[in-house]
DNA sequence: AGAGTAACCGAACGATCGGTCGGTTCAAGG
DNA sequence: CCTTGAACCGACCGATCGTTCGGTTACTCT
C-alpha cells in the first residue's frame, strides 16, 4: 500500500483547479501562466503531472461525457415506455450536469479548434442523437404533442437543460439539484405531454 | 454625393467577416492573421478600417444589444397585460436572435476577459432583469403557474431561447424564424400558463 | 546516513500574438 | 496629366504563447 505524500498535486486535483480557470476565462483565453498562478506552483511544474494544456482539456471533457453516457445505461433509461424513459433521462441529465458542473460546463463550450475539441463535439452529437431517438419513440407512441416538430423540440429542451451551467452556482443555496431537476421536468413535460 | 469605390471594405462589411470567424473559432481563439486570411487582405490592412480586434468585438455586441433592447421599446412590450407583453417579448427575442444571428451568438459567448466583454455582460444582465420583471408581473397577476419559481423559470426560458444560436442555420431551410418562434412560444407557455 | 525519486523551480526555447510603421498602388477630381 | 488620399502591403515590434530542460529540494525507504 503506497501512502500518498501529503499536500501534493495529482493529475486529478490539478484538473479541478484548471477546469475552474478554463470556465472563468475560456480555454483559449487561459494561459499556462494563469493555471500556474491558480494552482500555486510554477508553470513548468504542471508538466510534471500532465503532458500539457490539451491533456487537461481531454481529461475534463471525458469525465463529463462518461457521466452523461452512463445515464443511458441506467435501467430506467432502457426499460419501459419511451416517454417514461425520456423523463428519466431529462431528470438525470440535470442531476449529472449539476453534480459534474465544471466539467460539463467546459464540455458545452468547446468550439472545435483542436483535435480533442472536435472529438468532444462528435461524442456530444452521439449523445444528442440517442436522446432525440427517445423523443421520437415517445412521439410514435403518441405521448407527446404532435404540433411541435420532434427535431426542434429536442434542440430546445437540450438548450434549456444545458443553459443551467450558465447560472447554477452550488455555493449559493438558491435551489438544490433536485429542485432544479423538478422544475425542468415540469416545464419540459407540461409543454410536451399531450393535455 | 460621394460614389463609393467598388469592392472595398467598410468597417461594417469587415465586421460581418470577422464575426463569422469569431463564432467559428471563438474570440480568443481568433488571431488577426485568421481574420486577414478570411477577409482576403493583409493583417495590417485591417487596422486601416478599425482600431483593432477589440473594436470589432465592441461593434458586434453593440449591434446585438441594441436590437434586443429595441424590443422592450415596442408598443406591444409596453402596453397591456403582463403575460401578453411577456409573450410578445419572447417571440420577438427569437426573431431578433435569428435576424441578427452571428452578432447575438458572439454576444452570448463573451466571458469577461476584457473591458468590452465585461461591459457587454453588464448590459446583458440589465436586459435579463427587465424581462424577469415582466415574468414577475405576470406571476403577480396569477397568469403563470405558481409551482415553479419565477427566478428559475426566467433562467430556463432564457436558456431555451439563447440556445437557438447553437444550432440554427439560416442557409439550411429546416425551419423559418417564425416557425421557431411559434415552437418556442408553444413550449414556454404551455408549460408556463395556468391550465 | 545514504540512495532513490516525486515534486518542484527558473531560465530559456521557437512560434505566434496584437499592433505599428514606412511605403506602394490605384482610382477619382481638378 | 497630376495631385490627392483611401486602400493596401511586407517587415517588424515587444510581449506572451505552450513547452522543454537542467538542476534543486524534500520526502520515503532501507
Amino acid at each position: 500500500m503506497t501512502t500518498p505524500r501529503r499536500d501534493t498535486y495529482t493529475p486529478e486535483s490539478l484538473l479541478s483547479v484548471a477546469v475552474q480557470v478554463f470556465n472563468q476565462r475560456g480555454y483559449d483565453g487561459t494561459s499556462m501562466e494563469h493555471l500556474s498562478r491558480a494552482a500555486g506552483i510554477s508553470k513548468s511544474s504542471i508538466y510534471h503531472h500532465v503532458s500539457g494544456k490539451e491533456e487537461l482539456l481531454k481529461r475534463a471533457v471525458s469525465r463529463a461525457l462518461d457521466a452523461l453516457f452512463a445515464i443511458l445505461e441506467e435501467p430506467a433509461a432502457r426499460e419501459g415506455q419511451a416517454v417514461r424513459r425520456l423523463e428519466h433521462v431529462v431528470r438525470r441529465m440535470v442531476e449529472v450536469l449539476i453534480a459534474e458542473l465544471p466539467y460539463v460546463t467546459l464540455l458545452l463550450r468547446v468550439r472545435g479548434n483542436t483535435a480533442t475539441e472536435r472529438w468532444a463535439l462528435e461524442r456530444r452529437r452521439d449523445f444528442d442523437h440517442r436522446v432525440a431517438e427517445l423523443l421520437k419513440a415517445a412521439a410514435a407512441d403518441g405521448d407527446v404533442r404532435p404540433d411541435v416538430e420532434v427535431r426542434l423540440a429536442t434542440r430546445l429542451v437540450f438548450g434549456m437543460i444545458n443553459s443551467i451551467v450558465e447560472w447554477y452556482r452550488p455555493e449559493a443555496r438558491g435551489a438544490s439539484g433536485r429542485e432544479v431537476a423538478d422544475a425542468v421536468v415540469q416545464l419540459v413535460f407540461s409543454g410536451l405531454r399531450r393535455a
